[in-house]
DNA sequence: ATAGTAACTATGATAATCATAGTAACAAGA
DNA sequence: TCTTGTTACTATGATTATCATAGTTACTAT
């Protein structure tokens, strides 16, 4: 893209997430992320995006504090990715994007009756729908209160990319 | 940017979602859509994206049904721009990452003390801080439910824009 | 007749992204 | 030792999106 109006300096909160979340390959990397993928390799395969792409948007998420890289090894060097806590913070939005997509995403049946991504409250064991509270004991839902299960056709689509 | 992997028949709900809304411009004319500016010129001002950006954009959100065009007169004829039901329901995704903003993004006491902006619960008048369920109330805090109050920064920022 | 407004479209320069290939630093097996 | 494999990247050239600026269409108002 050519240069274009930074926005990290307006006063408005959306404008200043915009210019780090309005970006396809930093969602697909956070979404990575939260899921347990560390590893440059393992994001680059399962996110499909090129290792520039994937190399370039750490070095951003890592800049920004909200992702830290971390060596896991010294020989050879190796390293991983971990959400930070601010990184882990933004749960929320991430969350906001599944249960919109849940809703609106699928043509009926195609996800073969449920949730293509189907979370349960692990404090009390109920499926939460696409609602950010608990529909069984009122709880607001935050990162860690959640358990995710991909249905068969994401599992399956994620083997085949080798993630 | 070059071709890319359409991510619009992945079985992700976050990977479907991140081709609309991991995208700059889509986040900010969802923002002032959100805030009830709707005709094109007010949008392009108050975003500082081109003309022919918001076109596109706003061409890409009619087509997903998230937002619809609307004859406002005939003669001459002008139109403006509406969140439908599923544009609505992005509430969620917007009001999520304002919160992360609010959390993290600003400097201590860049905003004068305050949030950048500021949310009370319309049911209760309560001040709802950077929660998803009015901390007063209990309440589930929805599209609707919030009244927005901009900084004396933000106002500024927003009226120099021309917006 | 001239100026103004709203909602765009056209043009050329610039910059980001992609696919593909290559590099660096090591480990393990033949 | 030589080859192959793994992880984490970097380099290159073609393609495509975005930007700033200017122009267009269809009117109304003075």
């Amino acid at each position: 893209m050519p240069k274009r109006a930074d926005l990290s300096d307006t006063y408005c909160p959306v404008g200043r997430s915009a210019e780090l979340l309005g970006d396809r390959a930093v969602l697909l990397i956070l979404r990575d992320l939260f899921f347990g993928r560390r590893r440059f390799e393992a994001i680059a395969a399962n996110t499909g995006l090129g290792p520039q792409l994937v190399s370039a948007r750490l070095k951003r998420l890592v800049a920004e504090g909200v992702v830290e890289r971390h060596a896991y090894q010294e020989r050879p060097p190796r390293h991983e990715y971990r959400l930070t806590a601010k990184g882990k913070d933004l749960f929320d939005v991430l969350y906001a994007m599944r249960n919109w997509s849940e809703r609106w995403a699928y043509a009926p049946g195609e996800t073969g009756g449920g949730p293509a991504m189907r979370y349960t409250h692990r404090a009390c064991g109920a499926d939460v729908g696409t609602a950010t509270i608990c529909p069984n004991c009122g709880e607001a839902l935050r990162y860690g209160d959640l358990k995710g299960e991909p249905s068969a056709a994401l599992k399956a689509e994620q083997a085949a990319r080798g993630g």
